[in-house]
DNA sequence: AAGGAGCCGTTGCGCC
DNA sequence: GGCGCAACGGCTCCTT
């Protein structure tokens, strides 16, 4: 780590990230109310979000993985 | 709960959310860009996310905290 | 929230919480070292976890959840 | 990531890890008995769970840390 | 029921 | 290129 700056610029650089943290919020709460939506029209947003999570993932990744994971409960003897 | 939507509300909804999340992405891109700015004016990023945090929470509850603190660090005799 | 204890049974709560800590973390290491063993064994450290964190929910419970993602699934026609 | 194991040792290395995991709770739980204890005994229990994670860090670390921060804090005009 | 805090698992980054 | 650490997001419990 070098010397830390002396000349103001710390001030811009902290006002400029609490603008795109207030942003980032924003946006989140846009996200939460969308759950609340699937909630009201009866979806359980658990899943819901981990029907999300799958969708972001290539889908030969994601079937690398369901393959591993029905392997190794065929394994511990688990029903899938 | 209720029971699940059954008229393709779901698709809609699920389209929704990945859009805002891009877009959320997009905003916690710029603002690890700004760190990394911060860092090359030698900034230590760990620190300054605190003093960001610290920020966030209003200065009357801030002062509770750290006379709190201040208070059972003496009871346990360490430095401040 | 009541007044904060004068009497010095802070430092005894203090220390007896730190004490617990430290066997809390013995053990979070031991059970680092068995995932260490499993990925030398040829196993998916990731792929472990999700199959631990699975047995860990009651049967019927994992099974609702696999049914309405599947239904989730199907109503977005992706592929399971 | 190598092949699998096939020799059954994937059931023992779970059980071992779920032997460990209860343990772990076991503890965790205790520690929260303590911080209830902390609590009726008049204790803010957010602020000493701050105070252990304070203690467990080495002093000249903290120090170093602490200079940092109102380094910073002065920078931006900020009350410490 | 809603929000906050702690905990856990995951991911990305820097170090070695 | 593996390892450990720190930030992040999600889940749960508890409080209000």
């Amino acid at each position: 780590m070098t010397q830390s700056g002396t000349n103001g610029q710390l001030k811009a650089l902290v006002e400029r990230i609490e603008r795109e943290e207030e942003q980032k919020a924003e946006i989140a709460e846009g996200i939460k109310e969308i759950y609340l939506e699937a909630k009201s029209g009866g979806y359980d947003v658990k899943i819901l979000r981990k029907i999300i999570a799958i969708r972001k993932k290539d889908p030969s990744a994601r079937a690398e993985e369901a393959s591993l994971m029905e392997a190794y409960m065929n394994e511990l003897g688990m029903a899938q």
